[in-house]
This record gives structure tokens, sequence and C-alpha cells, in this order.
DNA sequence: CTGAAAGCGCTAACAC
DNA sequence: GTGTTAGCGCTTTCAG
């Protein structure tokens, strides 16, 4: 049922290895050859074994591995689709796995991965176990870590600052008269990425004279819900606060229903600013301060950059894709 | 650099089978033999080779191929999700691909897949290409459809009726009292799915005797700003609407953003419908009346009928997964 | 409980 | 332009 070169190789009258050349599009034919090699090869059906071909000769792998935080993640839908895009145009498969922002998970997936022999690995964030690195070096496969910029990264890199994310907006806040702002976070302190975005807030606050007044970082999914009870939480400690910066923009949304809910006004009582700049956050219930991400650009550039390591090509160690502060109707 | 079982087998004084047979947590050998090659692979920091296992014998691939029709769609992160815990769970690796809405797309990264030997695929939707079924069909590789209910499906079928979600809709308008419903989509008609909710909310409308005043599907992504603007189409076509049944929640709530921004009441002015059960259908800016698809059930419930079928089991060849219309504050 | 032999389908390297 | 040889690392089968 399966034909394999061979079949196509005496069914054509030619040797298996002219069969492999002409299926993959080489040279070191002729014409004639190759037209009767592919009209055989159609009429038995031919299915190429790509496990063969992988094993044969490991730099023929076409197998890319990625990993996100959590496959539910509105952002890294979007960075995976930008993968996937880039990734099927220039022949490449993709393998995923999500590490649920675990080192652990993530070690347990790429020691999968690598028994696959990929071609090469984009992995989320910067924080990785000793064992992930260590294999990672040692495979000597080409790795791109998306996300955060890493001072040092394994190899490759492409992303932002979260750092300067959350400073860039304790500054926004400040200049539109906010002087007790707090932060609503979540995932507890597992989103080392969340937290650097907290850090660089306060950072810019403290500077300003005005620090942060309160911070509620939940356990829960980053989602409409713990923001809107996030939200409850914090001003029921704090109820003369005059700004909130939250995780993302999921979470802003829900902290802007819960003001609404209780018959705050915003801006006027309460500012509120998101992170990610989700569809969403443009137009309800007012233009959500927020900072847009952009992410199919980071993972375009990211498999882009996989693939000319591959090829062989010069590649930045880090590439930097630039988010931006869109100033909304909330704060 | 890299160890395989013989310099395993070298170093620990036994054969490649035997140190093969210890690996794979087998039987067929002493205490003894198994600590002693445990500590070698260890030492020599072995990584197993599946590409050369699962070549050697076919049927050790735990490679499964999973195509959605967005990687950006929020419910089919939900199901990615479901079907990725499963599979990490019983052992499996996901391969994963976007068809966007195309069957062509979908062939063609289903040869992709067939060729490297997978134990199985899950494909959304009940619509292919010849091609691809007769691939799959050849192949006689384990698939799982999921998402809609197939009459008769390639091999298993997990999912629910989009028709019955879009004529319990249907009942649930007229009941409410609204006698003027339209409806809005998205992806003009290449998402076969909303079109069957679309084909029975309006066979439920006729029943009734108030059969579908408009309805406009747009080419457009389904996202908030679409459900925005068709919303706005929609009513300057036909501005004695009572209701509005949308593709989905997040169109629905662009829909319920264009409602605020006109001054039009919800649902006193007019009704609001979506369909998905988001997170912030919940909670923004009124609980929006929605159908509850249970999404990382389904991926689950995908996962496992899969390696149900790999492991010898009998697997229903339909598992039906019920949707829930939960009635909100929006109609 | 353990080992030897054969082979999976392909490609690299070299010969013609 | 085309063919031959060898081998990738593992598992299956069969023998002990």
């Amino acid at each position: 049922m399966k034909a394999n070169l061979e079949d196509i190789a005496r069914a054509a009258g030619v040797s298996k290895m002219t069969v492999s050349r002409v299926l993959r599009g080489g040279s070191g034919f002729s014409d004639d050859t190759r037209t009767r090699v592919m009209q055989v090869a159609e009429r038995l059906g031919y299915i190429p074994n790509r496990l063969a071909a992988a094993f044969g000769a490991e730099q023929a792998s076409t197998l890319v591995g990625m990993c996100v935080p959590r496959l539910t993640s509105g952002l890294f839908g979007h960075v995976l689709d930008g993968v996937d895009r880039a990734l099927t145009r220039l022949g490449f498969q993709l393998m995923i796995g999500a590490n649920n922002h675990a080192t652990d998970e993530e070690e347990a997936w790429v020691r999968q991965l690598v028994s696959w022999r990929p071609a090469g690995v984009i992995l989320s964030g910067r924080t990785h176990s000793p064992g992930t690195v260590d294999l990672l070096r040692k495979t000597a496969l080409p790795v791109v870590e998306i996300w955060d910029l890493t001072t040092s990264p394994i190899d490759m890199a492409v992303g932002f600052s979260h750092h300067d994310c959350g400073a860039e907006m304790g500054l926004h806040l400040i200049r539109r008269g906010r002087r007790r702002a707090g932060f609503v976070g979540a995932l507890a302190r597992a989103d080392v990425m969340g937290a650097a975005r907290l850090d660089g807030f306060r950072a810019a606050l403290a500077q300003a004279g005005h620090p942060l007044a309160d911070a509620e970082v939940l356990n829960d999914a980053p989602g409409f819900y713990a923001g809107y009870y996030g939200m409850e939480t914090l001003l029921s400690r704090r109820g003369d606060l005059d700004a909130v910066y939250f995780h993302n923009d999921e979470m802003a949304i829900g902290g802007l229903a819960f003001c609404q809910a209780r018959g705050l006004r915003v801006p006027e009582d309460i500012g509120i600013a998101g992170w990610g700049g989700m569809e969403a956050a443009s137009i309800l219930p007012r233009r959500l301060t927020t900072t847009l991400v952009p992410t199919t650009a980071i993972g375009k550039a990211a498999a882009e950059a996989l693939v000319a390591r591959l090829t062989g090509a010069a590649v930045p160690e880090v590439t930097v894709v630039p988010t931006r502060l869109v100033p909304g109707e909330t704060v």
C-alpha cells in the first residue's frame, strides 16, 4: 500500500538515488527522467517519510518546537499565529507545548522535543531551569527566546523590556496627575514578566515621588474575573486610589466593569490602565489606556531568525520589537 | 558527544537490546542490570532518539497532529489547551497547524503531517477536501474530527450541533418576545460552522412565524471591531430590529459597545445575543445572553478518544459534548 | 533474563 | 546524468 523510493525507482527504471534527487527538486537528472519519476510517484500515491529522512540526515529536520506559557492566552495566540505562518511559508512544521509558568514543565517539554531532533526551538521568557539551558547548549540547537529581552540569551532573543513597559506607564499616570496608583496582578509571582512590569511601574512612581500605594497580586489566571475581583479587593483596602495598573487588558476591562458596577466614574474618580493591546481595549466601554504589544510581529521575527540561523545567515543576538503606550480615555 | 544505546551498552557491559528494554521500562532484565544501565545512561547524558524509534517501529510514534481554524481564536485556544494537557499526560507530542477556514490549506498541512508518520490526527470541523479524506482513509490513521458533529465522521467525532445552537437561540429570542431579529456573522461563508448556526437560527425564527429580518455576514475576522461595525451596518439598513444574534461573543460585545455609543438601551430597545461563552461575556457591561461551549472538555475528550483508539480500546464513533444556552441580561 | 541479526526509508559520499 | 555503498539508532524477532 505504501510506496517508497525503491518502488518508484523500480517502476521508473532508475535508482533510488535518482528518485530522491528528483523528489527533492535538486539537480543531476534529465528532464525526461524527472517527468517519468514524477508521474510514477503520483500514480503510486507516494508519501515521503520524513522520519526516515530526518533520521538519516539530521540536518534535514524541519521540525520546530515552540513553548508558550499558556495556550489560552490571547496574546500568545497571536504570537503562535505569527510563528506558524512564517514557518509554514518556509516549509517547517510546528510542535507546541505549554509551560504553565513553571520551568520544570518547560524542561520536561524540552526534553521530549529534543528527542525528536528538531531543527530549532522557540521558548517564551527569559527564565529557564538550569537543566533546560544545559540541554540546549549541549545539543547546540538554534534557540530563540521571545517576549522578554534577555541580557545574554541562550542563543537569540526577540522581544522588548517588560520593565520599561511598566516604567512608561508609571510615568504616564504621573503625567496625568495621578498620585496614588495601585497595581493588580495575577498568577502570583509565577509570571516573571508581569512581575517585571510591576517592578518598572513601582520604580517610576517612586522616582516621581509618588510611590505605589498598594498592589494586589492574585493567584488566578489573568482574566476578566480576576480583574474584577482584584479591583474590588484593592479598593476595599485603599478606597483613595486614583489609578490602577493591571497585569493585562482582560483584567483592566474586568476592573472597569467593577467600577461601572459600583458607580465609580472612569477616569474622573479613578484611572485604569492595561497592558497588551487586545482588540476589545479600543472599543469598550471606553478606549482603554494600554500598551500595544506587536505579538504577531514577534512571532514572525522569531521564526525568521531561527530559519535564517539554519541557513547559515548572520542573525543578531537580540532583536528589539518595540511596544507602544497608547493613551485612551480611561486615564 | 551524543550517546546512543550502543554506548550505554558498552559502558554497562550489556547488549543494546537490554539497554533498550530497561530504558523503555519493560521487563526482561534483572534489578541489578537495571540500576547499572540507568546509572550509565544518566552519566552519559543519554537523549533518546525518537526519530529512530518511530522510524524503526512505526507504531512507536507518539506524535499527534491537530489542525485548528485559526490560532488566534480564543475558543480554540481553550480546545488546544484541553488537547495539550491530555496528550502531555499520556506521553504524546503535539504538532499544530491552522487551516484558515480553507480546506486546501488543511490538506497541505495534513500532507506534511502524514509524512511524519504520526500516531493520529485531530481536525476541526466537518468539511475537508476529498484529498484530505482520501489520504487519511488510505493511511488508516486514527482521526478525530472535533467541534461540529458529522453524520458520518472519517473515523471519530467529538462535538455538538451548531445548527441546534442557532435554533435554540432563535427560540429563546422568540420566547423573550422578539419579533424582528437580525444576525451578524463573519468570515463570509468560509466559516461553515457559523453558517450552520445562522441556518438553525433562521429555521427556528421562520417556524415561529417571525422570520429573520436581516443578516449581515462580514468578510472580516470575528472580533470586536467586526461586531461593532456589523451592528452599525445592520441597524442602518433595518432600524426597527429588536434583537441581534452574533457569530460569537467578541462580536456581540462589539455590538453592545455600538449600542452604548449610540445610546440604544439593551435589552429595552434591542436585544443582543452571542455564542461561545467567553469569560468577558459574564461580566461586561452586562451579562451577555450566550451559549456556553465546553471547549476544554472537547479538547480533552478528543485527545482521550484518540489515545484510547491507539491502545485498542473501543471508542464511540460520535461523542456529544453538549452546549448550554445561558440567558443573561441582554435579551 | 539476555543477546545477535535484520531491517525500517532515506541521504551523503563517492564512483562511473 | 546516474548508480552503488554504507549507515543513521532503534525495535522486532528469534535464539539461547
